[in-house]
DNA sequence: CACCATTATGAGCAATCATTCAGTTCTTGC
DNA sequence: GCAAGAACTGAATGATTGCTCATAATGGTG
């Protein structure tokens, strides 16, 4: 894995102050891409709402970019984390159960802070380091949700790799779209409906 | 239809060179945005490409956001002009495929030019214009795949509309995605894989 | 040709921002 | 309690960029 060093912390704290500063720097950086964007969220405007000066910042990240890389490394942690949490529990008993389940992670991770999802999703290609990161989650995805497919007998697709691929792109796409724009529409009926697409296309 | 005057071109061109001009840096925005993305395209940048100097670019256009706007509302109405054009063929004899038709339909459309598509997408919301255009056309073209959908006998799904938007919202979104992310993904099988999905959900 | 509206030019202004660094304050270990 | 390093500060810098405007060139018209 190359680490660009233009994109990672320059020091590494060793007092519990510096901990608590690049902390407060992070979660204000959060709130000002989420409020104002990218472009317009300004390293001063981060600096400002963690009430911290530049100058901290800027020993802690060595540039804007290094601060949206290690958010969004964050969330894609945290992703992973519920994911191989929703692993171990039970499967359910059949294949439109594991679609529901599917959707339904979906929308709730989606609910949380759509704006701010929005923002990496838009900065994500100017990181090759960060893409290289994202194409490898999905891929596990993707292979992980094949093996779950595998076990149910009523699915009848013959390319199970291609229909894995297409329905967490559809979950994730659908659902991104229809929640982060303001487009009144039913949850539960959005939920209902994928899931019902999903199976019969499955189990046809 | 409230036009904001800081996005419409200040003046008509009313010699033969002036239109010739517009064009130009029309041409010459949608290839610097292509290659730089909207930040890094710098009206200079565009001015230069079009061969034309920044100052006559102002003459047409009040700001930046003008010029992409201009670009996406080209975009819009030649889809448009698209899709009705499309109407007055035949109809296919089976939902299947009417599918094929529109899946066909929108992978053809993101072929053309993906990065100028990812630019107009991700710069989209900053312009209320915009929105409502764009929503607006999604409105009239949900319903038009609604009415399209009612024609068919073996469509058996109660609701007709959220089918509709399920449809259209997964083709736009699927098919951007994967044309536009350099995944290697054999674009006959997504088709085809797209076509059977809707086609058993719609007639399940 | 002569006149004027239209169009074109591009140096430079003003504003914004990421980033630096010299100096100050705080913590820790002895 | 005192050095020495760690952490913090914020005015200043330098670079970028959207945009203006005074001036020049061009085209149409009588």
């Amino acid at each position: 894995m190359s680490r660009d060093p233009r994109l990672h912390p320059r020091k590494q704290p060793r007092q519990v102050r510096a901990e608590l500063t690049r902390r407060r720097i992070l979660e204000a950086a959060a709130q000002v891409f989420t409020e104002y964007g990218y472009a317009a969220g300004t390293t001063n405007r981060i600096a400002e709402y963690a009430g911290v000066s530049i100058g901290s910042l800027y020993q802690y990240y060595p540039n804007k970019d290094a601060i949206l890389l290690e958010l969004m490394l964050a969330h894609l942690d945290s992703g992973e984390e519920e994911a191989t949490r929703r692993q171990t529990g039970e499967l359910p008993g059949t294949a439109e159960g594991l679609m529901r389940l599917f959707v339904q992670a979906a929308i709730a991770n989606h609910l949380e802070d759509p704006r701010l999802l929005r923002v990496m999703v838009e900065q994500a290609p100017r990181s090759p380091e960060l893409l290289q990161r994202v194409y490898q989650f999905k891929n596990e995805r993707n292979a992980h949700t094949r093996d779950l497919l595998r076990r149910y007998r009523e699915v009848r697709v013959s390319d199970l790799e291609t229909a894995a691929r297409i329905i967490n792109a559809t979950i994730e796409l659908v659902v991104h779209q229809v929640v982060a724009e303001h487009e009144p529409i039913d949850l539960q009926r959005l939920e209902d409906e994928l899931v019902a697409m999903f199976t019969r296309y499955l189990t046809a």
